[in-house]
DNA sequence: CTGAAAGCGCTTACAG
DNA sequence: CTGAAAGCGCTTACAG
């Protein structure tokens, strides 16, 4: 039934025929509609139309060797801080005529290689990648792989090909910087155990570190935190003898657990105790109290790896293979930044402060 | 550079020449195992790993006429209920060798469309869509193209091929007879404005009629519902004139907005006003109180439309073309049995009512 | 502006 | 169990 079905699937050579002309010319119109003159054009489009043909990119991009499509391999889906990286990535790649195609690589890491080796086999125009790669073994087949690699969100010491990211540990230091001036000392960590998470609480630690500032009690978790999670370390960690009067979350969804959690327990935000996210998603700025976040702009990520992608695809050279993307202290009510619980006066009651770039272009 | 990185490839004929094989025997090697002998394969696969070959696929797909590649629309990354199902499908078909590549829809109806061309030239073993395709056009070019598709997360009327997921209508109408139970008359329905989201509101709104229960007051959205939409539409339509005391929502992000808003305006849930979700994503069982919604299992809907999908690959005929997985209205306590607010005693704290599926195979 | 023809890297009857 | 060879549906110098 497929296979009946399949073989009436119009090739290039029925429309050609049909249409009077080579097949060089439906491939111009589809290609190189330029090249054509008018007529020719319009003669090929009645036939491309009247038999619905779609040209097979698989042969044509086993012709051309140039297949369009640029691979992504993420984590997982749900819960997932890459969603918009993603959605800048498609619609921007869509613009130019290029598909996505996703893997979901999950935690384990034989299964990550397992994907990569899939991914491969479809001799992607282009690879990205959410993190650094720790593997040597599949650092290499990729380098030698030659496909065009992004390392996104994240910002590799040696990285494979191209970066478009920004510094973990510098967020954790700006959000450190932060916490010493208002004035909270008594701190809880909920936090993923990643390496993303890991750098940002190494930024943060030295920071309280050198402002003598009490080591933070560390709820950790693994995979990306969620509501729950937040709720569950607050449940744990918020009690009686000990009460931290700042919670720092590695993800938003987290920060929106534990600010339930706190209200649960008859704690006032922020004015007992200051919540701080991580992402800046779109319910941070609607929560009550709103919250102080990281605003990470994950649809430029994915807009700016498009673009480095496509300048490959046209054989042009790329001079900045890192973009460091920066981020911003967003800072809203759940941490205002004195410790009474009172925002300065700001206009729409929340300040930015930007984590400039830490590396220039190629640096 | 790149191009000089791909004519490094390794090839099957450079892998064939290295192993003293024939091109066949390597192709054997990775899809007919069995047939080789155990020293010719030990032979290949002592070339193969030291060329670090991988197989192309579009080479093979072309061959073949098979891709092994699904494709899978849905409308948006960020905030989508189907995340659960490209999950389910995507681990499940990976169990097969099978890829996924995802297109990303948006809302527009002509964007859709250029998708669905985009990937029909990806010449896909199998085509998942997310909801019934209403423009005829390209149900057409679906149907004649005879790629398996496969419309899920609802239970068209007419279907392209197969299906796999549930009636919204049905859903509609269990709550609603729920709710009748509860004896709460007072409603506010915070929804998105999309056919599934409306559909579930006409079978709700045909149960109140039924029972003479006045007509809730509907506060609308596009898209689907978000936390922000919850707390919008409490804080408009709860005020002193008008206090709901039943607010049902399109998602348990506006479920949990609206809870939100409603402790804000200091009103306690259940006792003043009972939230009914939708979707039971992993954070409504962990909200204080936990919330009341109807569960569908979005990782089985992906793996079942995985499975029909591989059936159909290997060429048997698919007997049972609509799958209704059902769903299932989990009872917590924001919104509990009874008008005075206490839960029944139950195990967990929780009951459920099973939606059974209203049609049987092939009805 | 258009066409004839080689070639992209595989698969798969067919023959042995 | 293995191989020679045709063919999958395009693209692209090359020639005109």
């Amino acid at each position: 039934m497929r296979a009946f079905h399949r073989s009436k699937d119009p090739t290039i050579d029925s429309v050609a025929a049909a249409a009077g002309v080579s097949t060089a010319t439906v491939s111009r119109f589809f290609n190189e509609p330029a090249m054509l003159s008018a007529d020719t054009a319009a003669r090929v489009r009645k036939v491309v139309d009247a038999m619905a043909y779609v040209p097979n990119r698989l042969a044509g991009a086993l012709a051309s060797s140039r297949t369009r499509v640029v691979a992504t391999v993420i984590p997982t889906l749900s819960n997932s801080i890459f969603a918009s990286t993603v959605q800048g990535l498609s619609d921007s790649l869509a613009l130019h005529g290029f598909g996505v195609v996703l893997a979901l690589s999950g935690v384990n890491d034989e299964h990550f290689k397992r994907q990569l080796m899939s991914i491969m086999g479809h001799r992607p125009d282009g690879i990205i990648l959410t993190g650094a790669v720790p593997d040597p073994a599949i650092r290499a087949r990729l380098e030698v792989s030659g496909i065009p690699t992004i390392e996104t969100w994240d910002l590799p010491a040696d990285p494979i090909d191209m970066v478009v990211g920004f510094s973990h540990e510098a967020v954790g230091r700006a959000v450190g910087r932060y916490v010493v001036k208002t004035g909270r000392r008594r701190i809880l960590i909920v936090s993923a155990g990643g390496p993303r998470a890991l750098a940002r609480r190494a930024g943060f630690a030295k920071v309280l570190r050198n402002n003598g500032i009490p080591l933070p009690t560390v709820a950790s978790f693994p995979g990306p935190t969620t509501y729950g999670h937040g709720r569950l370390a607050v449940a744990e960690h918020v009690n009686a003898t000990t009460r931290p009067n700042l919670v720092l979350c590695s993800s938003d969804w987290a920060a929106h657990g534990a600010m339930d959690e706190l209200r649960r327990k008859r704690l006032r935000i922020p004015e007992d105790v200051a919540v701080i996210g991580f992402g800046d998603l779109d319910f941070a700025a609607e929560l009550d109290p709103a919250l102080t976040t990281v605003k990470i702009d994950g649809n430029a990520i994915g807009a700016h790896a498009a673009s480095l992608l496509m300048k490959r695809a046209q054989g042009e050279r790329v001079r900045e293979k890192i973009v460091d993307v920066g981020f911003e202290l967003v800072v809203r009510a759940s941490s205002p930044p004195d410790l009474a619980g009172t925002m300065t006066a700001r206009p729409r009651g929340s300040a930015k402060i930007r984590g400039r770039p830490i590396r220039g272009p190629d640096s």
